[in-house]
This record gives C-alpha cells, sequence and structure tokens, in this order.
DNA sequence: AATGAATGAGAGTTCATTCAT
DNA sequence: CATGAATGAACTCTCATTCAT
C-alpha cells in the first residue's frame, strides 16, 4: 500500500468519522438541533474540516440518506433471493426485512423518511443526490412488483394491477411504521408493531370480508 | 381595514388572519423555515401583535394541529353517521373521507402528521395540547374501530382482533398518503392517489390470495 | 363636596394607587424588572390610563424618590425637635431615626438610594423633580449641621469644620446601611445593623484612640 | 490590525479589549444601558465574536466585578504590608489607599459596588464568580480587622469590638464614597472628597466629644 | 377620562459558513 | 490538508409608548 492509497484510505476513514457523528446527532436531535459544530466536536475534527469533506449541512445530510438506504436495498434484495420460496413467503420476508431494518437502524429510516425535519433546501433544489435517492426507491419497488407478477403468474395471487398493488403493499408497510414512530404503538396502542405487521399481511392477503361480492 | 380590534369579534378575526398566515407559511416553508416576521407580514400586523394573540411560535402552531384534527375528525364522523350503510360502505368512506380531507386541506394535513419539521420543543414540553391531540386520535381510532366490530357482529367481516385491523386500516391509509406527499405519485409511481386507495381497499376487503390455505 | 372636588379626590386617588403598585414593584424587582403593564396591572388600571397621570416610567420613579425623601425629611426633623435635649443625644436620635425609616420603609430607602439600577436617563436629563430632590436633601444636611454647631457652642463638641463633621457624620450612617443592603448584615457579617450603628455612634463621638497626640 | 487571534496570547489581549470597551460602557451607561452591540463595536470586533470569548452579558458584567476586585485587594494588601508602621497609620494608609482606587479605578468602583444597576439576573443565580466576589470582600475585612486588633494588643487604640469598628470603619469609607458619587461632593456640598475623608478619620480615631461622660 | 390593541425598534443570542494562518 | 477564530444576518421575544375608540 503506497502513501497515496494510505492518505486516501485515511481521507475515508475521516469522512466516515463524521458521519457517523452527524448520523447519531440528526436522529437524536433532528436537523434544526444539530449544529455543525457538534458533528465536528463529536467527530474530532475542526469545524474547517467538515466543509472540506461536506460542502454544506445538507449535503451530509442527503448522505446519509443515501447511505441508508443503501442498507435498506441491500436488505430486502438479500431477502429474496433464497431460491425455493413462494411468492407469498417472499412478500412475507420484505415485510420482515423492513421491519427488521427499522429496528436494527431506525436512526437512517428517521433520516430517510420525512419524519424527521424536513430541511426546506431539500425539497427546493432537487439536486443530484436528491434524484438518486428517488432513483433507488423506485428500483426498490420495482424488485417488489417482480415479486408480485410472479405470484400471478404462478397461480397464487389472483390477478391485478401489480404496480398499484405493490405500492399498495409498501404503503401499507410505511403507515405501519410511520403509526409505531409517532406513537410506540406498544405503549399508546398496546400492541406491538410485529404483531401489526403480521396482522396486516394477514388483511392483505386474505382480506377481512367474508364472503365475497358476486 | 385593519383597526383596533376592539370587539370580541373583530379580536377573533384578527386571531384568525394570523393563523391563516401561519398555516400557509408552516405548510409552505415548514416550522423552521417560517420566521414570525413572515407570518406578521403576511397577515398584516406588527410583530408585537403577534405576541399578543399567541404566547410564542410553537403555540401556534399547535393551534393549527388542534384546528386541522377538528376538521378531520368532523369529517370522519359525519360520513359514518348516515343511516343505512353497511359496515364495508362505511371503512370505504372513511378512506375517502381521509383522502378527500388530504386534498382540501394538504395545509392541515403536513402540520398534523410528522411530515413537517417537527419542532423538538413539541415533543420535548408535552403540554395541555398536545395531550388533546394525542387524545382526539385516539378517539378517532376508536369512532373506526367501532365500525369493525360492527362489521363481525353483523356478519359481513370474519372474526378477527378489531383493535389490531383498525390500526392496521389506519396505517395503510396513512402509508399511502405518505407516499403520496413524498413522491406525488402521479407523476413518479405514475397512479393517481385515488386510484392507489381504492386498490388498497379492494385488497384490505378481499385479500390478493386465490385460494386461502387449507 | 361638591362633585368637582369629589373628582378631584378620586383622581387623587387612582394617582396614589399607581404609585403604590409602582413601589412595591420598583422594590421588589428593580427599576428594569419592573415593566408599566405590571404596575397597571396591580393598580387595576389599563395601560393607558398610567400616562394620563404620569408622563412616562422615569417619572414615577422619580415621584417615588420625592415622596420617600419627604417621609425621610419629616422624620428626622420631628425627632430632633423635641425640647431639653443635649446635641449628642440630637444627633444619637437622628441616627435612630435614619435607621427606623430604612427598617420601616425599604421600598422608599432602595428607591431614594443609588442601590437600585439607577436609570441612566434619570441621571441625563436633569430635570425638576431631580433638582428637589437634591434641594431636600441639601437642607436635611444643613438641619443636621445646625445640631452639630449648637453642639460646639454649647460646649459639648470640640471646636471643628461642621460641615465637613456633618457630612462625615452622613456618609457614615450611609455607609452602614449600605453595607446592611449588599449583605444583610447580620448573616454575612454577624452583627446587626442596629449593634452596628450604635457602635458607630461610639466610634463617631469619642473616637478609638487611647491617648490623643499631644 | 484585528487580525485572527491564532495564539493564546493574542486571545487573551482580544478578551482583554471586549472587556476594556465593556468596562468602559458599563461604567457610563449602567449594565441595562449599554447592548453587547455597543460593545464589540467599540471593541472593534463582531458580534458573534463576542459570545466566543464571554458566554453571555451577565458574565463580562461579573468578569468586570472579579477584576476590579483583585485590583483594590491588591492595593490595600500593599499598602499595610510596610514595615514599622503604627497601626494607627496603617488605618489611615487603608483610608487613603480605598480613595486612590476610587479615583483611579472608578469604573471598577462602580461595577463592584451595587452603585450601577444591580442585575436582577446576578442576584438570582449564585454562580460561581458571585461566590468568589463575596469571598474576596470578606477577606479583605478580616485583614482590616488583623490591623484594629494589633493596635488594640500594642496599646494604640482602647479595647473594643473589633470586628464591629472594622464594619463601621469601612461603612465610614464607603458611606463617603457613596455621598461623593451621588453629588459629586465638591460641586454640591462644597468639600472635596479627599478632605471629607481626613475629616472622618480624625473623627473616628479622636472623636468629637469633649469630655467623655464619666 | 379611560381604555387596551397596536406598534416597532431593539434586545440578547445562535450558527452556517468563510478564510487567514 | 487542517484549523478554529471570525463573521453577521437572522432569529425569537419584550416593552415603553401611542392613539382610535
Amino acid at each position: 500500500m503506497n502513501l497515496r492509497a494510505r492518505t486516501l484510505e485515511a481521507k475515508q476513514q475521516k469522512r466516515q468519522k463524521i458521519l457517523e457523528a452527524a448520523k447519531e446527532l440528526f436522529f437524536n436531535k433532528g436537523y434544526y438541533g444539530t449544529a455543525i459544530e457538534m458533528i465536528t466536536e463529536k467527530a474530532g475534527v475542526s469545524t474547517g474540516t467538515f466543509y472540506l469533506y461536506y460542502t454544506n449541512k445538507i449535503e451530509i445530510y442527503k448522505a446519509l440518506q443515501n447511505e441508508g438506504l443503501d442498507i435498506l436495498v441491500d436488505k430486502i434484495t438479500k431477502v429474496i433471493s433464497w431460491p425455493g420460496m413462494s411468492s407469498l413467503a417472499k412478500l412475507s420476508e420484505i415485510a420482515r426485512a423492513y421491519f427488521e431494518y427499522y429496528n436494527e437502524h431506525r436512526e437512517y429510516f428517521d433520516i430517510i423518511s420525512i419524519l424527521s425535519a424536513i430541511p426546506d433546501e431539500l425539497k427546493e433544489t432537487q439536486t443530484e443526490i436528491s434524484r438518486v435517492i428517488d432513483n433507488k426507491a423506485y428500483n426498490l419497488l420495482k424488485v417488489i412488483e417482480g415479486v408480485v407478477k410472479e405470484g400471478i403468474e404462478n397461480g397464487e395471487f389472483i390477478s391485478m394491477d401489480t404496480w398499484k398493488v405493490t405500492n399498495t403493499f409498501w404503503g401499507l408497510m410505511d403507515g405501519l411504521i410511520l403509526l409505531d414512530e409517532r406513537n410506540n404503538t406498544r405503549n399508546v396502542i398496546g400492541i406491538g408493531l410485529e404483531d401489526l405487521i403480521k396482522q396486516a399481511l394477514e388483511m392483505a392477503f386474505y382480506g377481512i370480508v367474508k364472503q365475497r361480492p358476486g
């Protein structure tokens, strides 16, 4: 490993350290509750150094969003790559994986979702990264749609608009987790999120109506 | 036009004018993107006047939350009060009403939900209004649960945990609207929110699986 | 009593009520800690009414100074008007009266003295009232000087510069009370103010040196 | 000239410059009459810089009090350390030193004493520095008491309560200076403060009564 | 005479960003 | 590359004073 490489690596490490500090702070204090100085102090670098690695406050926030999304996409892609699973099982696994992600990486979750304070700047300036993020999310949905299509083809699911169902399915998951974020479901509603998701799958798969019309 | 508000009614009107200005700004610029001075300028009053009507910035935000929730509760309560509706129709109506509310009062929706920036102060100080809001939301869910229970009793729905289903149902709606908020569904996903909700009801009611196991 | 008189009297009463409220607040919260609204609220009148009776905040502060000084002058004048007292006894009585005044009317004392926040405006604009106050204080000292002179003439005191001694004497009293204001002497120094004043008189009258030089 | 203060010394200098500006302003305009912006402007720094060196307005005021008291304690301690002085001479020197301090450092004097506006905040929050200041003042009095005790032991003074006398003595000095602060003695009373203090010492040492009783 | 809603300048403080070293 | 002192606009909130009613 030559000097250049070592230096490059060291740079990456510093960048990561700053990101790590920012993640924790954004998660705990929110975007507006986090000052650059808090990040640099936690990361053990100077204020100026921050701007050497990130152009501004918004940028690091977006970087975090990006990273968090990568982890999620990875997780879900992996889960449905196992052979021998029915489409139904795959959808179930996707829900489980999302739930797991929410549990294990809530910091990222909060930063990805609009739950936390949305910097206005983020909405207004549709920058490079914003588009990257939107793209990744879109692709993820397309992967899920693949599962739905497969289920219809192999006769597991009824015939339906796969794109609509996919989005609905995803919205359902998001909505439940959102519920949890808002209330901490177990305390307020009295049901744990895990149970709620299982119920949702039950409902999504088999419906709640006894007799179909006609 | 903007003379001294000497009567109680005139005072209420001015209070409302300030609230209106705040609503629009909070909606467009978010909590942190909105300065008191922007509100007062829009409302056509002076800085000091703001503090004559609201004790501080958070307070007016909460007032807005409260007002918005009241409208929603009203809307949903009304919709299920019509006689001669099946439970299924009622659930359907609830979804429609929520969707309508989102369309007609998106400003309120953004302020109620955690979508917009959550002022840290709002979380920390669990004030009177915060509790009122939580309560109203809880009661709304209880009303919906009533519909679900009714549906089971009269044989429309299968037997199930009503509280779980209610929350799942609500989460589904929330999740879809959230999706829309994030992406503006029609542009990104290519499906209008209305269609998506219809699909969701279809799914929730009848499921997507062809043959139930066993 | 005709209508005019009743009205006039009523006006005086309102003026007094405002003054009373101001006194208590200035004493407890200081000049800058007291807002006009606090005064009017306590007095049970409206904000506007305040400005009907006093031209501004400073003015009422000065009125209070004036009133307080009148009481003090009265007290001291009375005390030395009794016949058959030696000059020494008179000086002693003056000290006692001042101490008593401080105890009974600390609100006024704090407002008269420079102890409390001195509004800058008070220093800068040498207004009517300021001059009145200075005058009264000067006259009071002149009265005391009369006692000193008398004491020299009747052979009680040694021959000395009466004006210097008078001011010194007054400064001594002021200084001790100041000490008390600052520390609450009993708690910090461990001696009550009354004892301290007695000691001061002892010292002022007889000195602390054993053998006069020469 | 006002470049970045990179060395520790340069930082100390800037801190001092801000302090100096504050001292002059607090002295001339009082605590409430002095705005942070006035201080920074005078010191030639920006608003933000102020808060780099002092946490808030009160803090710099206390820092000034502390510094001023240090100078006084130093002055008085030095003055009585000379060998070969009688206790009487020492007391006389203490008075002279205090007078000198008042003349040379009136800014500090006004800030230490309660003469200037007492920020309410200062009273309420009994912070670290407040206690340090109280302590220093107490210790100063104890030093003076040492002189009085010595005087009694070596037969210069009559036997008396040394702590009472010390406080009385100090109160006398304070009272006279206070008189001067209030009136500018030379103009109003017609006697310079210096003469007044000399007279006070004369009185304190030898008394004003011709014949002691008994 | 009395009211009290309205004003708006000004206060103390924060913080993203810059740039000389 | 790294630093961290410096900036100054922007923020929320206060309050003496005015004046239409």
